[in-house]
RNA sequence: GGGUUCUUAGCUCAGUUGGUUAGAGCGUCUGCUUGACGUGCAGAAGGUCAUAGGUUCGAAUCCUAUAGAACCCA
């Protein structure tokens, strides 16, 4: 072993000087490339493909991480861990974008072919499309890059298609009239899972509508008032008394003139508004349903960037929804139709990308039928063949899968996969296919594209891109994202996965919190409380950031963050630094001359105490509870476990023991014990590579001469030993722990400085000398006594613990109220706890009822607490 | 209106199938220039486990109701 330039450690870890470097390193040597390889089991993820009009947000810091971890995990386990990277074309937010950039240059999508719109589209991809990548890399993330995929791949592109033309031949896509959400901003349908609900301040305005023949009126309440030129119907509902008299009637709908039927139907809410609601088929979905059920006309009064069209009135035609509905208010209020208008909060839909209401809307689409494709897609959840982690989602999902719609897959939009319809010029009949038509020129294709989500739904699979990789790799292993795309993603995926290959697209799916800030609040653009990771990776590192959000993001609800959480991370780093410092100075001659202590392999085994086998139980109960944790998904814990064993354990506990034997001046004992310290740091090391890939290798390579193309990424996990734990050397160091701390706690209720020295007397049989010299090298003692007989010394402090007295004494030092008030509480604290278990053993029912493992428990306890009691009584004694 | 989840220390959260002296990190207070680390060390204070019932020998944990919060669906 010869560490390196261990002299020039610096005091404190600086990530910027090694995380570029590693990254560059690992990419260099191809170190997570991998190729199918039958000898070894595959551990596979695929990403979920950011948006290419994305930037790293919180979010994916959160999500990467956790795949980054389990890909690392395995890795090192010794499976071929494989991490498909990739992008999604986001046909809706990318036209946002392209649109963006054509206005500038004056150019509407109006004036330009197809086909030169999609070449800006794929201009903007190379420039924009990649940063994402970049910024990943920051991150540490260990994915395969050689495997980067893109939805729009012409590999992937002919799968989409393919699966688009089995299913129209399945019968499962069919083309039909029907009422979509439009979203105008892109003038296309969006599915129901696009539409968002926001609150919005509005009106409602009451509305007379005049009843033919007839003096009377009727009152409707409406927010949306211009859609009454399309209104083809009134409705009430049957019970209500109040319009009983009216049902069978005609209304004379006001401005248009129409006469429209007052029916009864089921659906109105008497007590919403006057009761009475206008009916308009071709706009809102509800009045569609009852236009079907009542048989009434069916008027679309908008086009498609939702201006109005000839169905209605000369005066109100070619005007946008809004402009209208200002116009309509203001003549009906000429006409004194406007009964009365309130003040109104109602949920308006609102397109998820395009940010703006989107109308109901009736037009062409293409769908896909669900119910058949749900069934096995939700029976393979039910039966735990796919795992949701955490596993309430279960519920979630089985919600959804049980009463969904049939789903709109068409877009009137250009970037994405076109539709491979073809229709007849003259005849009108369907042609679908793979490969257009010979006869091209006789047909026009359709020209809408497919949903992205009908695209990234073969994503599990057709990431890999022949039969023997995907024998090979699929079905994944493991899916991690958001809860808000378990509809949009994971359920189609796992739709796609059963229809087409007939088997499951990943075993476990881990859904992960929601990053919000401190108040609660959901991180976002318009309230500027979301952080920029690479700010954040620049101040801490991305070693500490990737830690602090694991160790703060509990399992299953949404993680509270702020940057100044990501001190948990550097400051956890910075101590693993600086314990691998201490050990490596170790190596260096002192400024006293003090030689360097030299390491020794052949002496690993040697010279080991109960120190040395309680780290190494420490070390495989931690490795085992870590393998648990990460088994169970519980990756939050899983970093609290490594944390603390590192913190308290490493660090706090065996080094500080350690330093007993490191300054002694036994040549041999200090390299046995330097040597065997090292190789468990390292081995710890290991245990938080997958959480801290940079840091981890920095020290790994200082720890000893490495080869180029070695890295602890690619190192061998340890494997758990039974066999080295040790209960008995846990048992001493507890008492070891138990003294030290009693010691350190009198020292500090008594206001001691460490420069005061003091004497210690132990009246115990159980301590060993071994654990004498421990003690006293961990509490600055001048003399230690250690006695069965002794008599309490005069004026001394006095702590009672398991299997032995401590007296300090403190002559001329002690003052005697403060000693007599830390042993009065001591007794009330022990007295409290004491008497509970007295009253549960005195509990009959308890004694007759409880298990006797129990019942032994509860009576040792009781002795030991006994026996403190006692001594503590009579120590107070002594004090009066 | 329906569904899901949550309520434990000042803050953010652990607490596995009921049996602990109810834990951690941050924050607070006290003391520390101890040859790894002040991004640190040592010690301390701080909790009627939302409320009310119930089941049980025994409830933070199981059941019911109430109150409050968040998200999803309509």
């Amino acid at each position: 072993m010869h560490p390196k330039s261990f002299e020039e450690i610096p005091k404190a870890y600086n990530p910027k000087e090694t995380e570029d470097k590693w990254y560059k390193y690992w990419e260099d040597h191809k170190l997570y490339h991998s190729e199918v390889d039958e000898s070894k089991t595959p551990y596979t993820i695929v990403i979920p493909p950011p948006n290419i009009t994305g930037i790293l947000h919180i979010g994916h810091v959160l999500n990467n991480t956790l795949q980054d971890i389990y890909i690392r995990y395995k890795r090192m386990k010794g499976f071929n861990a494989c991490w498909v990277p990739g992008i999604d074309h986001a046909s809706i937010s990318t036209e946002a974008k392209v649109v963006a950039l054509l206005k500038e240059k004056n150019i509407t999508k109006d004036d330009i072919s197809r086909e030169e719109y999609l070449k800006h589209c794929y201009e903007w991809k190379e420039k924009y499309g990649g940063i994402i990548f970049q910024q990943l890399r920051k991150l540490g993330v260990s994915c395969d890059w050689q495997r980067e995929r893109f939805t729009m791949d012409d590999h992937y592109y002919k799968k989409v298609i393919e699966a688009f033309v089995q299913l129209y031949k399945e019968g499962l896509i069919y083309r039909g009239y029907r009422m979509v959400n439009w979203d105008p901003a892109s003038k296309s349908a969006i599915s129901d899972e696009e539409v968002f609900f926001k609150e919005v301040q509005g009106k409602l305005w009451y509305l007379r509508y005049p009843v033919k023949d007839s003096n009377e009126f009727i009152i409707v309440a409406t927010t949306r008032p211009e859609t009454m030129l399309g209104d083809t119907g009134i409705a009430v509902n049957p019970e209500d008394e109040r319009y009983k008299h009216l049902i069978g009637k005609t209304i004379i709908l006001p401005i248009v003139g129409r006469e429209i039927p007052l029916f009864a139907d089921e659906y109105v809410d008497k007590e919403f508004g006057t009761g009475a609601v206008k009916v308009t088929p071709a706009h809102d979905v509800n009045d569609y349903d009852m236009g079907m059920r009542h048989k009434l006309e069916i008027i679309n009064i908008f086009n498609e960037n939702v201006s109005t069209n000839g169905n209605v009135p000369k005066e109100f035609q070619e005007l946008d929804r809004y402009v209208v509905r200002a116009k309509v208010v203001a003549r009906l209020e000429e006409l004194g139709f406007i009964h009365k208008i309130e003040d109104y909060t109602n949920k308006v839909g609102y397109s998820q990308r395009g940010n703006v209401p989107i109308e109901p809307y009736l037009s062409e689409q293409w769908f896909m039928k669900m119910d058949d494709l749900c069934k096995p897609a939700l029976q393979v959840v039910l039966d735990g063949k796919v795992k949701f982690h955490p596993g309430h989602w279960v519920k979630t999902y089985e919600h959804w899968m049980s009463g969904i719609r049939d789903w709109c897959i068409s877009r009137q939009l250009w970037w994405g996969h076109r539709i491979p319809v073809w229709y007849h010029k003259n005849t009108q009949e369907i042609y679908c296919e793979v490969e257009p038509p010979k006869d091209i020129e006789n047909w026009h294709q359709e020209e809408d594209v497919l949903d992205t989500w009908a695209s990234s739904w073969l994503w599990a699979q057709d990431v890999f891109t022949n039969q023997r990789e995907q024998n090979y790799y699929y079905p994944t292993d493991l899916l991690v994202t958001a809860p808000d795309i378990i509809f949009f993603w994971v359920a189609r995926m796992i739709i796609a996965g059963l229809h087409f290959k007939k088997q499951i697209p990943f075993k476990d799916v881990y859904l992960t919190s929601l990053v919000r800030d401190m108040q609660g609040r959901k991180m976002s653009k318009s309230l500027g409380n979301s952080p920029d990771p690479l700010d954040l990776i620049d101040e801490y590192g991305a070693d500490a950031l990737r830690f602090a959000i694991i160790y703060i993001a509990p399992l299953g609800q949404d993680v509270m963050f702020s940057n100044d959480k990501c001190e948990i991370g550097r400051n956890f780093a910075n101590k693993m630094w600086n314990a691998g410092r201490f050990l490596l100075m170790n190596l260096a001659a002192r400024q006293d001359g003090t030689p360097g202590i030299k390491l020794n392999p052949a002496l690993k085994e040697k010279h080991i105490d109960f120190t040395d086998r309680w780290i190494m139980s420490r070390f495989q109960t931690t490795l085992k509870e870590l393998n648990d944790a990460f088994d169970k998904f519980e990756v939050n814990n899983a970093s609290k476990i490594v944390y603390s064993y590192v913190w308290n354990d490493f660090c706090d506990w065996y080094i500080e023991l350690s330093k007993q034997r490191l300054y002694s001046a036994d040549e041999e004992v200090k390299s046995a014990v330097l040597t065997r310290a090292i190789s468990l740091y390292e081995e710890m090391l290991k245990l938080v590579h997958p959480f801290m890939p940079f840091i981890t290798e920095e020290i790994w390579q200082l720890l000893d001469e490495r080869k180029e193309g070695e890295s602890i990424s690619i190192s061998t996990f340890p494997v758990f030993n039974e066999k080295l734990i040790n209960k008995n050397a846990e048992e001493e160091i507890l008492f070891v722990q138990n003294v030290v701390t009693a010691i350190r706690n009198i020292r500090g209720e008594m206001n001691l400085p460490p420069s005061k020295q003091i004497n210690v007397f132990l009246k115990s049989s159980a301590v060993t000398l071994e654990q004498e010299k421990y003690i006293k090298s961990l509490v600055r003692i001048n003399e230690l006594t250690v006695d069965v007989d002794m008599q309490k010394p005069k004026a001394s402090a006095s702590a009672v613990v398991k299997g032995c007295d401590i007296f300090i004494p403190l002559e001329g030092l002690i003052d005697l109220n403060v000693e007599r008030a830390r042993i009065e509480k001591e007794i009330a604290r022990l007295l409290t706890s004491f008497e509970n278990v007295r009253k549960k053993l005195s509990n009959e029912g308890f004694v007759a009822k409880a298990p006797a493992d129990v019942i032994e428990k509860e009576k040792t306890k009781l002795a030991d607490w006994e026996k403190s009691l006692v001594k503590l009584q009579s120590i107070l004694e002594d004090l009066n």
